[in-house]
DNA sequence: CGAACAATTGATCCTCATCAAACCTTGTGG
DNA sequence: CCACAAGGTTTGATGAGGATCAATTGTTCG
């Protein structure tokens, strides 16, 4: 049960390759199948192989000395991670993969992907456009976590997830599902806060809130606070 | 007045630049000089060109709707900036850039940059590693805003300049000159907290203070101190 | 049904941001 | 060369915003 190489075209760094190259990623590539809370790989591991997530999700976060985690990332389907290990050679990963659900990925050789850069500029380049999005994203959430309150916070890392899963529901509605601890690993705070913040919401119609489940019921409204003119 | 075009090599972009690539660089850049205070560019700007900067200090940052603003890293003689504008086409800088002093730069056409790196491997490797440490500090900064204590940002934030500007005095004594403000705004929190701890430091001999300076005198005391061993 | 895990909610405490006022330092112009 | 202005720094007083702790209630699943 091999993955069809034209597949991995919807992962964006290889949205410019021919199919042949296609063909030499696959051929050079395992397949791992991790379990629920298994992890890919922990942050200081050499980085030897980087992934693409065929199916499930999987976290990316970094944790401080004393184990408190922050959620850097949610990787869904045809997403690649842990290529940062890829441009430095014997580069250890700066984070670690978490499945959040049953999962498998392609596990490339960071070293073969380095090797096909050599020669095929538009690799490079895509990999480049993909970590100008990390920048840009890490930027903003550091200006983010600097400068606003948690509601804030909340309200944008929401809409943040929405925008990167797409996940709806009939009648526009918007569903995630996540825990509360999920989203306060992504929003820098603790899971009652969050709690206290979606029940509030819950209260005023905008949210209905479940167990690992939020369903937005009026986006527009949580925009309206993510961009502070709510308060 | 011109550049002597052997000199960018300095940059660490262009450390494997061939010297006719750095001869093709040079002719294709304009110089720009800027006064204290004043801007290079500002964050939403179209980032028709990219920066090297050639003397003097400039901090890039970013602000929030309300006018506060974070600092993003602070720009030293022979650094790139503004180069994430060069990856795709038609993007704005995301952050402003702001002469901390009296500086030149070397202003290069982010187009240039992108055609000559079609045709030059080491181009794009060098700048994909200067992008990846990029994100591995931002992810690094965003994970201590979120977990860590400010004294312990506030170190944190010391020992990261220390090292990226290698200022030292004689008697190995680091000395770094930031206003209280700039280093809150490293750091995440505000002037009056800054200068609380760099008071209480003082007090026990950790560092000396003065007017936009501040000598480290204990070095490996503030490191315990960022590595939170200290409390 | 019961165990495990997630969520809620109240009570409390602590870290910092904020505001205000005074104090230093540096450079400038009379 | 002094006085003054401008900008940087310090310090105290106050309070808000969340973190933390603890206890309870819900939900899911074997």
């Amino acid at each position: 049960m091999s993955i069809d190489p034209l597949q991995l075209r919807r992962v964006s760094v290889f949205q410019n390759a021919t199919d042949d190259d296609l063909k030499l990623f696959t051929r050079n590539s395992i397949e791992r199948s991790i379990e629920e809370n298994e992890f890919f790989f922990f942050q200081g591991d050499p980085a030897v192989y980087f992934y693409v997530l065929i199916s499930g999700r999987a976290k990316l976060m970094q944790m401080n000395p004393t184990g408190q985690q922050v959620n850097l990332r949610t990787v869904n389907e045809w997403q690649m991670f842990g290529a940062l290990g890829a441009i430095r050679e014997n580069a250890t990963y700066p984070a670690s993969a978490q499945a959040l659900e049953h999962s498998t990925a392609l596990a490339i050789k960071s070293s073969f992907l380095h090797d096909m850069m050599q020669s095929r500029p538009y690799l490079s380049f895509d990999l480049m456009k993909l970590m100008t999005s990390y920048i840009q994203e890490m930027q903003e959430r550091y200006r983010e976590l600097a400068t606003e309150k948690v509601e804030r916070r909340i309200a944008h890392a929401l809409l943040r997830l929405v925008s990167q899963m797409g996940a709806k529901t009939l009648e526009g509605n918007l569903e995630l599902n996540f825990t509360r601890q999920e989203l306060a690993e992504m929003s820098g705070t603790t899971q009652y806060t969050v709690s206290r913040v979606l029940s509030e919401w819950e209260k005023n119609g905008l949210v209905e809130a479940g167990r690992e489940r939020v369903l937005i019921r009026k986006p527009h409204e949580v925009v309206r606070i993510s961009d502070g003119l709510d308060p």
